[in-house]
RNA sequence: GGUCGAGUAGCUCAGCUGGAUAGAGCAUCUGCCUUCUAAGCAGACGGUCCUAGGUUCGAAUCCUAGCUCGAUCACCA
């Protein structure tokens, strides 16, 4: 139970002691004490004010007397205009520290015979290559995953990667027009981004035409439909889904060269997904649902055959289920991939990290999940996250304003050597391990930069602006860890005294006490950051774990200490905090130097 | 036009289940390396929390309206 608890615990009970009243745990509110006052928690009296019907000053005199004389975890009070400040007891602080030393993977919850939560993240098209907002996509998915699974739940990753349709035909057929038989091999460029540049120029091409055809006197909207590129692409997709071998192969191959391409982007940005789905294979799932739910008159027939959700009920708008030639939408294969996704996996809930322009789209699907009878729709989630945007406003592939993942991920790199080097930090390192840290580093701002802010908002990306390395950075944390690595070498402790020091709590440093509360933290940012579904508030956190730490780095000394038994004291709780760093970062998917 | 989201320091962001004098980092300026890694620490400067009302003992936080920006509303995906 955490301190917090424990005192609204204890309030409500000295409540019906002093003043025979019984208070709702609701009403007692308990926070953080301001860093101007003196204290650790405060219980705010106002709301008890009324109940009670004395002044604040006495009330809260009062309570912080009988708080202190029932707990021993509170050592002293005060108050001040009407919130009642508590000291809690130093050596409430040491045990609970001493508790923090003896477990095992402290702040995670075991995940056996825990829910199943699916986390769908990254979902590319196989046209272009990964940019920036795929990155966020990315990172934002694989953290979530991991804060997941460390609060207790059994967590399955999967891909969902949109291999098909009219988009993926138009890289294919630029490539067959204009393509010499270029392949990755011959041009020596990254697969991904040689199909990429063929979608490119399919656009080029189609504007061309349409610009003839207007010029021809054609209204727009029908030169885009009616432009030979267009016609020729429609013509592609109907031999792609008759399974005509031409198509097929051609459709593979450059498919083939796009996933070899993406391997080493999601390699290098540290990803991975435990399956990977791909739409070529579930585009035509959700029929039998659809017809099912007309069956059932959930769902409504129009006079041309075309099925439609009402959704009138719920003020939106009617939404197509299957067209009246029968074919289906991308709204049909969601509900199927959902529904075959619960029934394979015995899932408790499903997690989709999808931009936020498509929130309309997880809405629907959601409500006619429910409609459709399957109770299990109310845990579905949509990770809404905002945008990447760029001074210049939207990324937009055509305008060449997109920024590329490998580009970028490559210019984080560089820039984490030429810091290095600058620094000098680096001269003992041999090339490889150099080469090594450089990927570490430059990898961990990147990430640390985009995780920090909420997936919810919308980010700000300057690439002129290179991303920093000094302040709330990956780097400054992945520093912070590096300076203990080097204590806890020096002092040559062996961990499993490190694990039994005790000292007297009138020894306890203002600094260290700070620490070890920062540290009994961590366990309820775990649990706050799952059910929110943000890896901010661990990035967050962990960068007040490495600034308490930096403090109390510079306002004791470690090693120097006359009294050995402080030494071991403060070398004990550096390795907590490393330890805690560490795992903190991980759940971020950054990795942490022992050196830099 | 309907719906949804966002507007906090020069810049990038915290804080938002209502609580004390709204916090960090960057940038600018000032100190601190003969002492455990200065990618650090300490300090200064910097605010009509978009605006106007309302609820409340108390509002950046909740409600209403407006302004600005973004997304979305296809027999597209």
């Amino acid at each position: 139970m955490g301190i917090n608890q424990i005192i609204e615990e204890s309030t409500v009970a000295q409540i019906k002691e002093l003043f025979d009243l019984d208070v709702d745990r609701s009403k007692i509110v308990t926070q953080k004490t301001n860093p101007s006052f003196k204290g650790d928690i405060t219980v705010v009296v106002f709301p008890i004010v009324k109940l009670v019907k004395k002044a604040p000053q006495e009330i809260g005199d009062q309570l912080g007397q009988a708080l202190v004389n029932s707990l021993t975890e509170i050592s002293a009070y005060n108050v001040e205009k009407g919130f009642l400040n508590l000291i809690v007891a130093d050596d409430y602080w040491l045990n609970s520290f001493y508790d923090i030393r003896k477990s095992d993977e402290f702040g995670f919850v075991s995940v056996e015979g825990a829910d199943t939560v699916m986390i769908e993240f990254s979902s590319p098209n196989t046209n272009k290559p990964l940019h920036l907002g795929h990155v966020r996509n990315n990172l934002i998915g694989h953290s979530v995953a991991e804060i997941v699974k460390a609060s207790g739940k059994k967590v399955i990753k999967v891909n969902l990667v949109n291999d098909r349709g009219i988009h993926i035909c138009k890289s294919m057929l630029a490539w067959q027009r204009w393509g010499n038989d270029e392949t990755p091999d011959s041009t020596g460029k990254k697969g991904d981004k040689l199909v990429g540049d063929y979608y490119v120029r399919f656009d080029k091409e189609y504007k061309v035409e349409i610009q003839q055809l207007v010029d021809g006197g054609m209204d727009k909207k029908q030169a885009e439909k009616e432009a030979p590129l267009m016609l020729e692409i429609q013509e592609m997709l109907r031999k792609w889904e008759d399974g005509d071998d031409a198509t097929r192969s051609l459709w593979s191959m450059m498919n083939g060269w796009v996933y070899d391409g993406f391997k080493s982007t999601y390699s290098r940005m540290g990803v991975s997904f435990d399956k990977v789905y791909y739409e070529s294979e579930t585009y035509l799932l959700g029929k039998e649902i659809v017809e099912k739910g007309l069956k059932d008159s959930v769902l409504v027939q129009k006079d041309d055959g075309s099925v439609w959700s009402d959704l009138s009920a719920d003020k939106l708008d009617d939404k197509l289920l299957l067209r009246s030639d029968g074919t289906s939408v991308y709204m049909t294969q969601d509900l199927g991939t959902a529904v075959q996704r619960f029934q394979d996996f015995s899932l408790y809930s499903m997690v989709y990290v999808v931009g936020n322009e498509q929130d309309y789209h997880f809405k629907v699907l959601f409500m006619i999940l429910g409609k459709l009878g399957y109770n299990w729709a109310e845990n579905m989630v949509h990770l809404s996250y905002g945008m990447v945007d760029l001074p210049s406003g939207k990324m937009k592939s055509r305008e060449g304003t997109v920024v590329d993942a490998d580009d970028l991920m490559e210019e984080m790199v560089e820039t984490a050597k030429a810091t290095s080097e600058e620094l000098g930090k680096l001269d003992s390192f041999s090339d490889q391990e150099a080469t090594e840290l450089y990927e570490i580093i430059g990898l961990s701002a990147l990430k640390y930069f985009i995780l920090k802010v909420d997936p919810q908002k919308k980010m700000l990306f300057d690439p002129k602006e290179s991303i920093d390395f000094n302040g709330n950075t990956g780097p400054f944390i992945q520093y912070t860890h590096a300076r203990i690595c080097s204590i806890l070498d020096k002092a040559n402790i062996a961990e499993k005294n490190q694990q039994e020091v005790l000292i007297d709590s009138d020894k306890l440093h203002q600094k260290e006490r700070q620490l070890i509360i920062t540290l009994s933290n961590y366990p309820g940012i775990i649990q706050e950051a799952a059910s929110t579904f943000s890896p901010a508030l661990i990035a967050n956190y962990v960068y007040e774990l490495a600034k308490d730490y930096n403090q109390f780095y510079q306002a004791v000394s470690i090693l120097k200490e006359a009294d050995q038994t402080l030494v071991e004291f403060r070398v004990s709780l550096s390795s907590s905090v490393s330890q805690v760093i560490k795992s903190s970062m991980r759940l971020l998917g950054i990795d942490v130097p022992r050196r830099m």
